[in-house]
This record gives C-alpha cells, structure tokens and sequence, in this order.
DNA sequence: CGAACGACCTGCAGGC
DNA sequence: TGCCTGCAGGTCGTTC
C-alpha cells in the first residue's frame, strides 16, 4: 500500500503526537510480520523515550532514548493513533502505548510489513544500500542516467529498484513515466539523458503533489489521524485500464511487467 | 554484477 | 448464495 507519499504523511501526522513522549509499552498481538518481531522487543522499549521521526525511503525511523525503531508498512500497513477506547481489529498487529495515554496501532492485514530495533539505523543492511531519496539534492536526471547505462531492465522496473532511487511504488512510478511521455516497458539503458531530465522532474513533483494531499488512498491507506489521502483523483494512469487518457482520449492500457500490472497511455507514452 | 522469478500473506472484486 | 480465480500500494532471497 504505502509508497513515499503516504509513508511521509504517516511520518508528519506522527511527529506533533510522538516527539519527545516515553514508551510505556509495545504491546504485540501477533508477532508474526515478514520479520517475526523480536520477542525481547516490549521489555527493551518500556521506558525509552521517542525523540524523533525520521523516514528513510519507505522505512520510518523512530529515534529513541536508546537505539532507533525501524517501522516498515509493507503493502497494508498504516500506523494510526488511538486511544484505549478503540477496540482493536484482527488485523491490529501491535500497540506502541505512550506514557499520556495515546496508542501508536499497527495494521497490517498481509503481515509484510516490519519491526525492527537497531543501534546503527543508517548501517543497518536493509537501510545501507538504499539509493539517494528523490526528494533530496544528490537525486536528479544526471544521477538516473549514469545508473542506468547498460541496464536491459524495462525503466518501470528500474525506478521500483530501492537500491537505485528511494521510495518509488507501482503508482507514482507510472505518473512519473506518464507525465515524462515514456513507454514503462522500454530499457532503462536506452533513455536518452534528456528525457532522464525530465523523468527525474516528473517524480519529484508527482511526489511533492501527492504528500501535498495526503498520498494515495486505493482502498484502505490511511493517515495517522484516519483521514484518507486524496492524490488518487489526480492519478492519470495507474489503475485506470480502459478508460481515457487526459492528454488524448484514447484508452489506457493495462498490461502485466515482471507479474506486476503496468498501466500506460501507448500513443503518449514512447 | 545484473536479471528473472518465487516467496511471503490476506482481502476483495468479479465471473460462473 | 457460494466457490474459484486473479489481483493488490513491497521487496527480499535464490538461482542462473
């Protein structure tokens, strides 16, 4: 479910509730994630204080007083505050309980998301080989065209590659490659450094639009409040097989890349 | 090294 | 109504 966007608003709906609060307890329902959470975990936190939230591509790092958190949502994921009064689902994986009263609750019905403690976040093996985020100055058309000579991977696949740019999903890799004109299944290796340029551009304002409105909501994603995203009214292909393109009218195609859906406009895309 | 693919897991929509 | 199939926002690990 969660891309960037919709990481990055979970990230910014937490930080007022968080920053600064002491952990007075994990409390696990279910330990089984993708990572089976480490059964040693609750007694570790209690007591630790929250210091800050940071995201690393779609990773949330929670700083504490001791050691960081890593907090994946997988394709399911939200992470939402609660109060003792909302009665848990079956699919509500763990409660972060905070010394006032509030509840960090996992939801995760797949269970592929992740829960990690660590000492060295930035070192660590899932976070250390992540490429630059796409949001930040070291990320440009320069930096996806040198990374891509002499790859045969199709571009969508590439963009989806965390260890060459952070953070990219399914969706605002096809907006991207929409609003850059270039036809997902062609070779990462093949694009001109020129419409590398304008790629680049494409994400970094199709992300910036889409955390302006509070990410994608598809079925389920939700902020940290509960409040959906509304970026999926301006979605120009993703999910839209059939129906028209903005740009010419003809009809979006959907069609499978690697097993994955892939949706494009064939006549303005190249 | 890069590329392809299976694996993990549940819920839901659509067809019959 | 109920069963079956395919599909879903991620990404790691294995194999070639």
């Amino acid at each position: 479910m969660p891309e960037l966007p919709e990481v990055e608003t979970t990230r910014r709906g937490l930080l007022p509730v968080v920053t600064g609060r002491r952990i007075e307890r994990l409390w696990v329902r279910d330990y089984r994630l993708r990572w089976p959470i480490d059964p040693g975990l609750p007694a570790r936190l209690a007591g630790l204080t929250i210091r800050t939230i940071d995201r690393r591509a779609k990773y949330l790092i929670l700083h504490l007083s001791q050691g960081s958190l890593l907090i994946h949502l997988g394709m399911s994921g939200s992470l939402r505050v609660v109060t003792t009064a909302t009665a848990p689902a079956p699919w509500d994986l763990y409660d972060l309980i905070l010394a006032d009263g509030a509840i960090l609750r996992l939801r995760d019905p797949r269970r592929f998301g992740a829960l990690l403690w660590t000492l060295t976040p930035a070192r660590h093996p899932l976070l250390a080989a992540i490429g630059p985020e796409p949001l930040a100055d070291a990320f440009d058309g320069q930096y996806l065209y040198t990374r891509s000579r002499g790859r045969r991977v199709a571009i969508r696949d590439f963009l989806l590659n965390s260890h060459v740019v952070a953070g990219i999903g399914n969706i605002y890799a096809h907006e991207a490659l929409f609003a850059a004109g270039i036809h997902p299944t062609r070779a990462a290796g093949g694009i001109s450094r020129g419409r590398y340029e304008r790629l680049a551009q494409a994400l970094i304002a199709v992300l910036q639009q889409a955390i302006a409105v509070g990410g994608t909501t598809l079925r389920d994603f939700a902020a940290s409040d509960g409040r959906p995203g509304y970026f999926q009214q301006q979605l120009c292909v993703y999910g839209r097989g059939g129906q028209p393109c903005p740009q010419c009218q003809r009809p979006i195609r959907r069609q499978a890349i690697s097993g994955r859906g892939s949706y494009f406009c064939p006549h303005c895309q190249r």
